[in-house]
DNA sequence: TTAGGTGCAAACTTTTTGCCTCCGA
DNA sequence: TCGGAGGCAAAAAGTTTGCACCTAA
């Protein structure tokens, strides 16, 4: 997706080699948005049969290592791989396991305190936060005299 | 730890039995500040040896469900337990998987936004939030490139 | 007494490693 | 050509399940 010889020098300045496999995983990557390592597997195989999960794996690591992609956690199970053009905040919650997804505009305050204060760059484009959804927080009043004891 | 009595009534609320291994579980959760299942099931251990790591996994399952312990994911690897008690926020480097800790104050004004907003209560008490620590972002000019073309 | 809880072993899922072959530069 | 990369199989890590026995209520 236009960006082929782009992959290729960056590998090369690395002293890498470009292969089929990581243009395959890094498209389905940019095509998927956030799909688990073996989501990517399937949607590389349909073109390409013959590769391999651990292949995906090691790939996944690999364009991780050139920031070409990331992942997250969001729920319990596998994480989620996706790209910097793929911009929204996960809203995950801690009782259900249900995620909103949300505008990341909230959050330019927050980056620039950890900025300033920390250092520390936030990925505004691909963040999970956890808390308890509108419908849990119902839920929640029975154990709450528990804890407040 | 105080709290004996309390998390026996909670479980007899519920039709639910109070046992040791449930006291010492709950008791390892507030002693550790977010620990992986397998270094809680140690710590139990030292105590009472027989305990299974199977019973640690149904006992955090259970102590979830009855919001006295919450997980988040933190790096890569197995999920981290904690109770409301130890208040800060995570930040987590997703280059090299660094974690420092911060006091909550910074979020007080995504709090309310995200509730006034979603209706969803974020938890301050033990939130991730990943990007990239100070060190590696010098690291990421050689890359940068890439994306932007 | 008796149903819920535990321990143990085995299965299962997800990820990593070792090793040999293959292929990109 | 030749060392990095991929495929395959096995191992490791993390978690869940089945079942018989035990114990809190």
């Amino acid at each position: 997706m236009v960006v082929d010889a782009s992959l290729r020098r960056t590998l090369h300045k690395r002293g890498m080699r470009m292969t089929p496999q990581r243009q395959l995983v890094l498209d389905a990557v940019r095509d998927l948005h956030h799909a688990t390592p073996e989501q990517i597997c399937e949607h590389v195989q349909r073109v390409a049969p013959a590769v391999n999960i651990t292949t995906v794996y090691r790939t996944l690591d690999l364009l991780e290592g050139l920031d070409l992609v990331r992942h997250t956690h969001l729920g319990h199970g596998a994480p989620s791989y996706s790209t910097h053009a793929h911009e929204h905040v996960h809203l995950v919650c801690h009782r259900c396991g249900d995620v909103t997804e949300v505008p990341p505009a909230a959050l330019t305050n927050l980056t620039e305190q950890l900025g300033a204060r920390f250092g520390f760059v936030l990925d505004c484009s691909h963040l999970a936060l956890s808390g308890r959804c509108s419908r849990c927080v119902e839920h929640a009043e029975t154990a709450a005299e528990v804890n407040g004891s």
